[in-house]
DNA sequence: GTCCTTTCGTTGAACTCTCAAGTTTCAGGC
DNA sequence: GCCTGAAACTTGAGAGTTCAACGAAAGGAC
């Protein structure tokens, strides 16, 4: 079976994209460690968190919001463990079930983050996109996601809490 | 002053775009260390030497090329000349300049590579994309460039360096 | 020539992620 | 009750990344 290559087009696209992509995340990470000592993804753990009911969530479904491993999700929350942002509980029915809370220390390492947070993803992202951008990314971005997420849980996760933060 | 949040449209925009290309990437990452045994970074590295005259770039300019920052590159670097897929050498003329060179062993596990990595690309991206989406996406994605990479570095390496792989 | 600054790249330590293996708990037969 | 298998996490080691400090060569200024 021959390889049908990318066409120029294609090629072209798939570069730009992937290097606008990576060098907006890597920004934003290199702007929230300097300016609020965290790492992306520890802002997006606590996020998430801040927004789910009690500010708590089992391991598992924060995994999958955040597109990470359990044993990533695992590593992480012990590291946000030590900076007592985050705190572990045991399932009270379920016994192998680990939820992790949000701490008022996390709530307000977080709200101390967000708005320069929020601030560099305006001014990177969207201050360069029209109004009619939006939908047609968002879009796209959804019939990726169905190619690539085969068990669709992190759609299922998107569609329930796609509401702003507090 | 007082933050400008984004609005629920801009917020579930961000979530969207976020989640895919990360899962994107990662399945990307998966499929090539599964099936040729490299990380998807490798890939672009031979992929980048690949491409250049004489299969040959100074470390800066494969840095810039691949988004990585030079201590990043020179690390990887070590790592491929263990493989024997890459051997350093220095400039001639400017003695700082160090040259790296795609070896043959090199240029064959990139060719092995290749043709699989293709077909995931194409089967989770493209194939979900309609031919007007591709120009759409690369606009966006230009002007997210502009906003990101400050000196303009990038999107010159990228102006150059757009013609399909040999 | 000598000094100062900039450019190009490397290094080591600390941190993060991945992968495979392990523990504990639950749920269903039988 | 007692297996057996699956589910939910954790762990440790190795791979990869980041950050700050460093060395070596080049380019002026004088």
């Amino acid at each position: 079976m021959t390889t049908r290559w990318l066409s120029g087009q294609e090629h072209r696209t798939w570069l730009y994209v992937l290097t606008a992509v990576q060098l907006l995340e890597s920004e934003l990470d290199r702007r929230i460690q300097r300016d609020a000592g965290m790492p992306l993804a520890y802002y997006m753990l606590l996020a998430g968190l801040s927004e789910a009911p009690g500010r708590t969530m089992r391991m598992g479904d924060l995994a999958a919001f955040t597109n990470a491993s359990q044993s990533r999700l695992s590593h992480a929350v012990s590291r946000l463990e030590k900076r007592r942002w985050v705190r572990r509980e045991r399932h009270e029915v379920d016994r192998r079930v680990v939820l992790a809370v949000l701490t008022d220390e996390g709530y307000e390492a977080l709200a101390a983050a967000a708005p320069g947070h929020v601030r560099a993803v305006r001014e990177l992202l969207f201050d360069r996109l029209e109004e009619a951008d939006l939908a047609a990314l968002q879009d796209v971005a959804a019939r990726v996601l169905d190619g690539v997420d085969g068990s669709g849980s992190a759609r299922a996760l998107l569609a329930e809490r796609t509401v702003p933060p507090a």
